[in-house]
DNA sequence: TAGTGGTCTAGACCACTAT
DNA sequence: TAGTGGTCTAGACCACTAT
């Protein structure tokens, strides 16, 4: 069915059938879902949209919204409004302790990331106390954009004691490669996992809109003898992720 | 500071600051934060805060909206707009298999639960696959939405064999309980979670905004046999839940 | 330069709440 | 009945893209 008739009023308007931009929305999503609209293919620009439908503008960018809220649709200014193309899930285990480089490597995927932030820093209260630092010490932190197969999977930050990490710009890839040289690779982390509506600054990392739900996860990993080698703050794409745990009976 | 003066535009505007909304969704957002506007307490009007700041009432509405979205003010047509009030989080842990109703007693909490759906159905092919059903076979559901001190915590949807569960209908409240009765208390269980936005629907029924991020958990559970007893698909709300697991190392 | 999405206005009517 | 948020319009100007 051509674009413009599929837009027409009477193929989605229904009275009292609700808030016109939530009709409009609907109807959009479910030709995207069942392929009526293609990944990639573009949608008429707004003005046009608007014509088709009879509605005004503003509504029809609200109808739009959400859709690019939940990744459906990519709006880029100047350019067009174009249906997404659905990112790979990618899954990860929450009882082996593995590392993002090693573990994209067993898929058979090319791991990228990008550097936020590497080097020593005056420690934050809060690494002060994960990390058992003393009066003075400083703190090394590394901050990445980890990429799968070019796409953008998480940003994580990392904090050590300089005693485990004293030149951060050693680490070129693998962090837990490097502890492992130093006989420092953690064998045991907790790990506090939260939903999370991403924020700005992080989703212009991640390239998704603004409060696209995200996984946050806090680590803190320990070496045999109890010391908490590092403690790190993840953010992953909601819809990139999916973590797998394995539960036993509670005692 | 009254509320009249906090929202003069020479408190927040700045040239070249970026779009309105973004700049006064920013203000009012500090302002919540600082506890210069505490919870509970009500916003001006939108019309007031349009007249206020000298802007249009569509900004803003668009100024407001991600603050409701992300939870921090609540909106109730006809009586007005709030400051939300701070919900308290969960935790739960991830490496032991336990019940909710179990969890939540352990800490003091009330739990409270209503009924979404309960009986037997048609099973569904992701059913059928998942609890090994034969031909012909129907399904238990029981779809509840699980309340801990009469806060809407987690929208829960499990699907049984009728072998482990021939009556929905006695499920109070535990639906451990009732199955450890017949020895059929699950000892092992995959837990696949990842972050999604919030539906609409589901968004109603668990009493927050609609694209507020939550956590989505599918748990497959087993008998020391290795058969199946449960597939649940459950929705947390991402600003209650903290699930916690520990790691081990790696084989 | 023509076309696109991004921002913003002034105004209207509706459904709902509180009284 | 007065006040609130929810929806919707018609129009404007801007920043950016593609050519």
């Amino acid at each position: 069915m051509h674009i413009n008739s599929l837009l027409d009023p009477a193929q989605w308007q229904m009275p009292n059938g609700g808030p016109l931009y939530v009709q409009l929305r609907r109807y959009i999503e479910k030709a995207i879902l069942e392929g009526i609209l293609p990944a990639a293919s573009a949608l008429p620009a707004e003005r046009e949209i608007a014509a088709l439908t009879g509605l005004s503008r503003v509504t029809v960018r609200k109808a739009v919204k959400r859709l690019v809220t939940e990744g459906l649709i990519v709006q880029r200014r100047g350019s067009g409004s174009f249906v997404a193309s659905k990112v790979q899930k990618v899954e990860q285990s929450l009882s082996r302790l593995t590392s993002f480089t090693e573990d994209m490597a067993r898929r058979g995927m090319t791991v990228s990331s990008t550097w936020l932030e590497r080097g020593l820093f005056m420690p934050s209260p809060q690494e002060v106390v994960t990390l058992g630092l003393r009066a003075g010490d400083s703190v090394a932190r590394i901050a990445r954009l980890r990429c799968a197969n070019e796409q953008p999977m998480a940003i994580e930050r990392a904090s050590l004691a300089t005693h485990f990490l004293p030149n951060p710009l050693r680490v070129e890839s693998s962090l837990y490669a490097i502890l492992e040289e130093s006989g420092n690779r953690p064998v045991r982390a907790i790990q506090r996992i939260s939903a999370t509506n991403i924020q700005e600054a992080d989703a212009n990392i991640l390239g998704v809109e603004p409060d696209v739900a995200g996984l946050r996860i806090e680590r803190t990993s320990y070496l045999p003898s109890g010391r908490v080698v590092e403690f790190t703050q993840s953010l992953y794409r909601g819809d990139a992720y999916d973590f797998v745990a394995e539960l036993q009976i509670s005692g």
